[in-house]
DNA sequence: GTGGCTCAGTGGCTGAGCCACTGAGCCTCT
DNA sequence: AGAGGCTCAGTGGCTCAGCCACTGAGCCAC
């Protein structure tokens, strides 16, 4: 089952320690960051590296960069948003999970029942076609990356794109730790897992909708908390 | 009452025109960008600036860039988070307001319940606190800023920081178009209708609080959609 | 004590250039 | 034919060297 191998730039490495030393409180939220000569210095590199670096990292809402100032840490717990999920988990240590975990579960409900109330007949179509990838993966990785078009596809359903995009964002924070979830997608398991959510949007009963979805959530959280904390462990080894 | 001036780098209007063109569609979801090379000497800028604004583009998760091969566009509106919100309104027009109201509306209730279930003494201190600032400020302004304070404290209380980061997501959303809002912000207006919400929550009554959410928020909604929609025919002028 | 000046420090942006990777087309050997 | 290897043009990754523009602190003159 050949992976993709990871291309990992010089600005990959970059962001990461920064970010790292930011989230460690080695540059605590207010202060300044050193000026880009000396981290270009400091790291070895050009100032054009550094600079690419402190372009994503301000994208990123960790710092604001000013003209004859300097670049300031801004404090990404009180204000930043969704877009910090990815990396938060890996780099904060298991904590954050239950949090993750809670948001997925009632933001799910609440998608899963908004669907069920909006779904069109071409949306059933589409959403079993989504479920038949599921139970027909070759493996536990396509099996994953189907459920996640499920996911996909009811956000789709609520016929609200904000939606779309939360649900994308929640869907994203996996994304660092997705491959190590796999193990948690039995084809024929997920499939069955996902049926009653599937035909209650199909069927446009709401109640049945929250309830399915809340159900397969939860079942499915103990499963992929602990496939994280064994990564998590061994990163520590 | 003086603003601070907008800086634009020379980035800044790099990003949003390439932004502009990807969204109108000159660049379909699947294609390459034209080479960095060719696109700097098409704006007239060096191949430098070009690569930080992809950089920002990629972050953005609108492009997807591979040594030797090129910059690929993403189809942000399948696979996009919430990190496209803050621009996607002011480039599409007002068609996403609605969705963006209703998100806010059922998960500003679905963050106000889960708040009054778990408000300590405290939190209540502090929710009266934020609502003395945006009772006492002394311009529609600064009631804005306030009122998004209590936005803050409320998913703060919720004990779960990806709510926090989700309503940051949201807030964020208005950024580009904060000033504009402001005039619905009248600080004794704002602070009576907030109130409800406050006590309820200071008071652990989630049903209460849930019911508050809701009434509050759509009462915003019509004056915002009205302020939104007057500023987008201005500028179509 | 107000306003203007200077200056060191900092980010913004340029221009030229080399290196590394990708993919398509060709060529060989079987 | 087909499989494997080669070449090469095109593309992004990154460097080096440098000038310009902005900021803020300190000084000075009025």
């Amino acid at each position: 089952m050949p992976e993709p191998v990871e291309r990992v730039t010089l600005i990959d490495v970059l962001e990461s320690r920064l970010r790292g030393d930011i989230v460690a409180g080695l540059y605590p939220p207010g202060t300044l960051l050193p000026p880009e000569r000396k981290l270009a210095e400091d790291y070895g590199v050009t100032r054009a590296s550094i600079k690419n670096t402190l372009v994503r990292l301000e994208q990123l809402g960790l710092i604001e960069t000013r003209h004859g100032v300097g670049s300031r840490v801004r404090d990404f717990r009180s204000y930043g948003g969704t877009e910090v999920l990815p990396w938060l988990v890996g780099q904060t240590g298991a904590g954050l999970l239950p949090d993750v975990f809670e948001a997925r579960r009632t933001i799910g409900a609440l998608v899963a029942r908004m669907a069920a109330e909006r779904a069109k007949p071409e949306d059933a179509l589409e959403l079993r076609m989504r479920l038949n990838d599921v139970e027909t993966a070759k493996s536990a990785a396509e099996a994953h990356d189907a459920e996640n078009e499920v996911h996909r596809a009811v956000a789709r359903i609520t016929g609200n794109q904000v939606f779309r995009f939360l649900a994308n964002s929640l869907l994203n924070g996996y994304e660092p730790v997705r491959r190590t979830l796999d193990a948690a997608f039995d084809p024929q398991w997920t499939a069955s897992a996902l049926a009653p959510l599937v035909e209650a949007i199909a069927a446009g009963d709401p109640e049945a909708a929250e309830t399915a979805a809340l159900t397969y959530l939860r079942a499915t959280e103990s499963p992929m908390l602990n496939l994280l904390t064994m990564r998590l462990e061994e990163e520590e080894r």
